[in-house]
DNA sequence: CGGTACGGCTTTAGAGCCGTACCGGTGCGCTAAT
């Protein structure tokens, strides 16, 4: 599973981008991991590290956060796994699917001399629950896997804290970004719960990350100066190609046609629980071995399926996005979207399940303009004003309320609640402070007041949401080299098309350049270059095509400016 | 936002059209009933 070898095997036939941002460590430094913990590293896990494993464990066990995205395959779980050998304390592990933790352990316990791990979770019998307690108490347990819920409870951060807590690394620490904010509350609530565990250093991986996802994380687990780590995002075996349609049947027609006569095993994505059925009945007709996959399937039918995939007895699995994380089947040949996917950055994330044993794979996406409407219903739903309410009245002007006291206190959900919270104190209505929540300082909110600035938040958050839809509907409907899209919406550029996608097929990807090749790179906006915009506040410069230059401002979403404009209205200014 | 199911309508008895209501993704932990 955790492998430290996979693409950083391979930099002399693929280049790949590496890029370190923020307060970089030189490449100088690269390698100066203590001789002893190599050596241990080789012994324990038999593994010889790599350059961005190794700068990142130099970072986390010299007490430095670091946040790396690296490809999957690459080694990451090997990062808290090494430092883990070298730290002094516990290393929590923060993971958002149980199934995971349970793999990681399992992986970590074939190696005979791994220092010993358990899982803090409440699928456990009480008995392992107890001996788990009981070992992180002893100090024998060196790595404690756990949910993001699990920190939200006192006891387990009190329990934590008095065993030292060496390291807290975040996995799949995206999810603190596209789950925190309504999905998974408790994501949000990380970065106060590793202060309360001593503020160890934070090490924060995931093998997606635009700039505006990093940012969101770095800011939301309040991680110091973080040494950031970026390396990795193209996938060259992967052929990009999408597929546009008119109306619905003729693009469920396209998807039976395409899937039926593809060769290997591959996964369909959907957008709903019907239509994962529907297709995989379809295809099983067409002699397919396909099986639906979602989130209200019985726990062992998804299991059958999962084990059936890895195992090659089922050959297709049309899934929701459940279907995802922890999926390591190395020698998937093609996914198809049969739905348009919510981001650039999730559509990222899943086309990456195919090809992983670096041969030749597809990536079809069949669009249809309409489906972005599931999409922009899923980004809407700011929480009811009456709950917001509810909320801000159980929060007294003077003394603080626990957040575990808010759900009993207001008759809501433990989610609804949560939710609510965590929007007002992001419109700064509220603060989270050691005693409980309490009302910002500075200002006496009234109720109405109150309501509207969490609705006024939420307005902002959703205009993000619908812009960064916007950017998958630019990814289907660009006449320009998809990679060079996809890369540039990861802040890595490719020069020149890449010979691998529809539009270079058709050459329509040459006929309209983007990027430095043809010359309309503009030097003075580079990727990442800070800036601020008069009505959309500060921002980052995503990327440049044509005559255009796409912005990513925190608070109003993706935005794309004349560059025309910008030059003669002085629309932009560059920020430190 | 858009697709689908369904009830009601009719140049009236079988079928098709229209408008309306409803529904849609991801997982943790906990509790109660079996």
């Amino acid at each position: 599973m955790c492998a430290a070898f996979g693409p950083f095997d391979h930099d002399g036939a693929r280049p790949y981008h590496r890029r370190v941002v923020g307060a970089a460590v030189g490449a100088g430094n690269w390698g100066v991991m203590d001789d002893a913990l190599r050596a241990r590293a080789a012994e324990v896990f038999g593994w010889q590290l790599r350059a961005p494993q190794v700068e990142v464990i130099d970072a986390v066990t010299s007490g430095r956060d670091a946040l790396a995205v690296l490809p999957t395959g690459s080694g990451k779980s090997a990062i808290y796994q090494v430092a883990g050998l070298a730290i002094d304390g516990l290393v929590v592990v923060v993971s958002p699917l149980v199934a995971l933790q349970d793999d990681q352990v399992a992986g970590l316990r074939r190696h005979p001399d791994a220092p010993l791990a358990v899982t803090i979770n409440a699928a456990e019998h009480v008995g392992d629950r107890r001996a788990a307690w009981e070992a992180i108490a002893a100090g024998t347990a060196r790595y404690a896997f756990l949910a993001p819920e699990q920190l939200a409870n006192d006891a387990v951060v009190d329990r934590l804290r008095q065993a030292r807590v060496g390291l807290v690394t975040v996995d799949e620490a995206h999810c603190v970004s596209s789950w925190g904010e309504d999905f998974r509350p408790d994501y949000l609530l990380l970065g106060e719960a590793i202060e309360r565990l001593g503020r160890p250093p934070v090490l924060a991986l995931t093998a997606t990350g635009s700039a505006p996802v990093r940012r969101d994380v770095v800011e939301r687990l309040r991680m110091r100066t973080p040494l950031v780590v970026a390396a990795g995002f193209d996938r060259p075996e992967l052929r990009l190609q999408v597929v546009r349609h008119e109306d619905a049947e003729t693009k469920r027609d396209a998807v039976v046609e395409q899937v039926a006569h593809a060769s290997g095993a591959g996964i369909v994505y959907v957008a709903t629980h019907a239509e994962t059925t529907a297709y995989a009945d379809v295809l099983t007709a067409r002699g397919r071995a396909a099986r639906p996959y979602h989130a209200g399937m019985p726990m062992h039918g998804r299991t059958a399926v999962h084990t059936g995939f890895l195992g090659g007895e089922v050959d297709v699995v049309v899934a929701t996005t459940a279907f995802g994380m922890g999926i390591d089947k190395p020698d998937v040949r093609w996914v198809v979207h049969a739905d348009v996917p919510e981001s650039v950055d999730a559509y990222y994330q899943e086309i990456g399940r195919a090809g992983r044993d670096r041969s030749a794979a597809v990536a079809t996406l069949h669009y249809l303009s309409a489906d972005l409407g599931l999409r922009r219903f899923f980004a809407a739903g700011s929480p009811d004003p009456d709950t917001v309410r509810a909320v801000f009245a159980a929060v007294p002007h003077s003394g603080s309320t626990e957040r575990s006291a808010l759900a009993a206190l207001t008759g809501l959900s433990e989610h609804a609640a949560t939710r609510a919270a965590n929007l007002l104190v992001e419109a700064s209505v509220l603060v989270d402070q050691d005693v409980g929540l309490v009302r910002a300082q500075g200002r006496r909110w009234r109720a109405d007041d109150a309501v509207r600035a969490a609705e006024r938040r939420a307005d902002e958050r959703e205009h993000v949401e619908q812009s960064r839809i916007d950017m998958m509907r630019r990814f289907a409907e660009t006449l320009g080299c998809r990679r060079q899209f996809l890369l540039g919406y990861f802040g890595d550029e490719l020069p020149d098309p890449c010979g691998n996608c529809d539009t270079c097929s058709s050459g329509t990807a040459y006929a309209v350049g983007s990027h430095p090749a043809d010359g309309t790179h503009d030097d003075e906006w580079p990727p990442d270059t800070a800036v601020r915009h008069p009505v959309w506040g500060v921002g980052n410069v995503m990327s440049t095509e044509d005559d255009r230059l796409t912005v990513f401002f925190p608070h109003a979403g993706y935005r794309t400016l004349a560059l025309a404009d910008v030059r003669k209205r002085h629309l932009l200014t560059r920020l430190p």
